[in-house]
DNA sequence: ATGAAAGCGCTAACAT
DNA sequence: ATGTTAGCGCTTTCAT
């Protein structure tokens, strides 16, 4: 009880063999009760299955694992706790405890170390398979191409390991939402993008420049700027372009969270929300929802996301059919920060 | 490659055993290099580092944990994604990782079944010990009494198991909240709660009658309403409380996420928030800050309940000092949604 | 400092 | 339908 040293008030650990003793027949007798009923005797079944409870019997999962080479346990690993990623893993793990598997979470936090450690997991047999939800450096990853565990990637894609990937077309969504606001008659419009190493962040960059190009705005007067994904982020880069002259009349935002940032700054500002400023968002998250005005944001089916990469992921570990990639539809939310500007 | 059946692409999966043969050298040698290489001469060691790093040998944890008995991994259980449960997530993971654990997050949803399917992980040895968030089922958790993990509490306790616990005092938290809108001058308050399985939502609950009581106001002008800690629940409670006569002005919500969706209520009857409704929420949740007005809500340090319930759950884990119960403190952060009551 | 051998608790051939 | 046996890959005595 004085060391520092594990010392566990060591639990007597009920084992099959105990069990077996107990009714006087073999192991197997046992094991195969408890997980092929069908190959006992229906008495035996009963019997073992009465003694394992009387003697709150628990399988010891290491053995097993170590014996039949399978966890039946996925990982998931999201890069932080963004209402983005947690309804993504939402939709993950309902599938998988509907096809019979555990789940587990881990949270990277953006770190690659700590990413590679939940990959080594599975490859150290503590689980069959990863849903990689966004990767903090996909070349150190595909560097290590010989010895990567089974994976689906959800969001960021990563080229060249051959992982499935459930996505959405970032670029594309951007630059509809871009689009949107030029029909609005907006003709300086910035972008408050997220972190450069990040691919999604990118995609909705680019896909905002394509747009900019496409209708023949002045790049000048379309800045971008990026930073963190955070809020605070959103309402100092807003400040920023808020004293530029001329101002630009909108922004797209590379989410929600940003975007209502940028809204605090508009409102800290005195200016008013859509006549003064647009602003449009992504992902649709609810507390843009909440904002008030709520905020117009680029939407689409998150959990489904989380469910398809979790359905490829278990058929690749069960050996079906692989999946392919699939790209979900998006869609422009309409709600109240977007106006046709002022006139100039 | 037809069936359903389990058949990955078998990974040929670089044992200890080759590692040593194509060294010229034992297993244990290997072994002993790897986790305790004061034992091995330097030269060995070099060695084998040099060749596992080449044959990119991944120790089978399945084996190592059937043998040691040890996972040094920790299961983090909580009831759902509210922020409160993922800030005392973010604390508890920060300390296990601080002291050589990994950490895994698992998400009832509230469910007692899928609640002790994650405690038999930590029986059938896949992990060293579980923080329980919150629980869903109290009593059937004491009932399992000699088969429980080694396990520490978080925010609600359990009676008669002997965990240990860390919480805050709900009850004086929520008179606290209660008394400082009497001292604002109102004397009808009511009460937006939480489910009454909910062991933090019934203290709260309590303390607010307590607060009622103690201040002498007409219960009967004093009522508590509770349901699940949605939004759509706030709302609606509050419409119900809007058509009550005489109307309360003030009302404490069991958290801000009822809080939020009571002032949507209020805003969508006309009424001025603060003027003819007063709302208090409860544990700080950012979307609380960032609503308009912002609310003023019971707030406590969330992560350092986290670190708190995994810094006992791994002293005990390693034999050290069994840590007793801990209460954190509370304070009310005062905010925009709170006035005195307009003379009735 | 290193090797040989035993065994963690389980499942899966292989017998009977 | 049940029992016997042989490992899964590792760590850890016990020898040397």
């Amino acid at each position: 009880m004085s060391g520092s040293e594990r010392d566990v008030e060591a639990q007597p650990s009920v084992r099959m063999r105990d069990v077996a003793r107990a009714l006087g027949v073999s192991v197997s007798t046992v094991s195969r009760a408890l997980s092929q009923p069908d190959m006992v005797s229906v008495e035996t079944l009963e019997r073992v299955g009465e003694m394992a409870a009387r003697m709150r019997y628990r399988p010891n999962l290491a053995a097993r694992d170590l014996r039949t080479r399978t966890t039946r346990t996925l990982l998931v690993i999201i890069p932080s706790f963004s209402p983005l990623f947690l309804e993504i893993f939402r939709g993950a793990e309902r599938e998988a405890v509907r096809q019979g598997y555990s789940v587990l979470m881990a949270h990277s936090g953006g770190d690659a170390d700590r990413e590679h450690v939940f990959l080594d997991q599975v490859l150290s047999q503590r689980a069959d398979g990863i849903v990689l939800v966004t990767t903090a450096d996909p070349a150190r990853l595909a560097e290590r191409q010989p010895s990567l565990p089974i994976m689906v990637t959800a969001v960021d894609t990563i080229s060249g390991i051959g992982a499935p990937n459930m996505r959405i077309d970032n670029v594309a969504a951007a630059r509809a939402a871009v689009e949107h606001l030029i029909g609005l008659g907006h003709r300086r419009i910035a972008h408050i993008g997220g972190p450069s190493d990040s691919l999604m962040a990118r995609d909705r960059a680019q896909g905002f420049a394509d747009a900019i190009a496409a209708g023949g705005l002045e790049p000048a007067h379309c800045p971008i700027l990026t930073g963190a994904v955070t809020l605070a982020t959103g309402e100092a880069l807003m400040a920023r372009l808020l004293t530029r002259y001329p101002r630009p009349t909108a922004v797209l935002a590379a989410n929600d969270e940003l975007a209502v940032g940028a809204l605090q700054a508009v409102k800290r500002d005195g200016l008013r929300i859509g006549a003064d400023i647009s602003v449009i968002g992504f992902d649709d998250l609810r507390f843009g929802m909440l904002y008030d005005p709520p905020v117009t944001t680029v939407a689409f089916d998150k959990v489904e996301l989380g469910r398809l990469a979790m359905a490829a992921l278990i058929a690749r570990i069960e050996g079906r059919s692989d999946v392919v990639d699939a790209t979900l539809p998006t869609r422009l939310v309409v709600r109240g920060t977007c106006a046709a500007p002022a006139a100039p």
